[in-house]
DNA sequence: TAAACATTTAGATAGTTATCTAAATATCTA
DNA sequence: TAGATATTTAGATAACTATCTAAATGTTTA
């Protein structure tokens, strides 16, 4: 749950577009799936690759798996970000 | 110069690690070179990445080529990922 | 101009990854 | 409980990428 798994994560264009329709609200895998062209397993290892990384939460109910987008992975990218623009001095990378 | 490639270009350390560097100033390839164990020619390969995707520029002086930290493409990443945080609809992906 | 220096390009290789199909696991419902 | 549904895991493959060495290009200096 590094930086560096964050970054990997974020980019793929597929992984950018689950957090993007996570943001209107938690689904289901079935749910996110509609809105791709890959299949289920494709779908699944995309959504283990944002879970390591912390930018979303699992939540099993019944027989859906409900995932959350988690916004405070972010905060430390935002951080990092901000000081590439500012020159502020910052340790992570 | 998309989204994707600018995401692509943050998700390698050495990248980042030279975005950092640059935060101190423009510096000549070599001078960037002495803080990494890779040969010059992979350096050049990363830092083709960074130019392509904006996020670095260059000119030549003399028989160095001089880089310089680039933020102005930053802003469209901040504005996503603020985006994601804080709920606001947002085009790009 | 020849040699030295700085950087990039070409070509090769090993490791990673996005995708698929098929099979496994887990849960619900008839 | 048997079958249907939802999701994940396993295994395979093609594409991509970070790295290297060797060679090429461009610039300065002796």
């Amino acid at each position: 749950m590094g930086f560096q798994e964050s970054f990997k994560a974020l980019s793929d264009p597929t992984r950018r577009e689950i957090l993007n329709l996570l943001r209107a609200g938690s689904m289901s895998v079935g749910e996110i799936l509609e809105h791709f062209s890959i299949t289920g397993a494709s779908l699944s290892h995309h959504l283990s690759i944002l879970k390591h990384a912390g930018l979303i939460d699992d939540e099993k109910q019944g027989k859906y798996m409900i995932y959350t987008l988690n916004t405070t992975v972010l905060d430390d990218i935002l951080n990092w970000m901000m000081s590439l623009k500012g020159g502020e001095h910052h340790e992570e990378s």
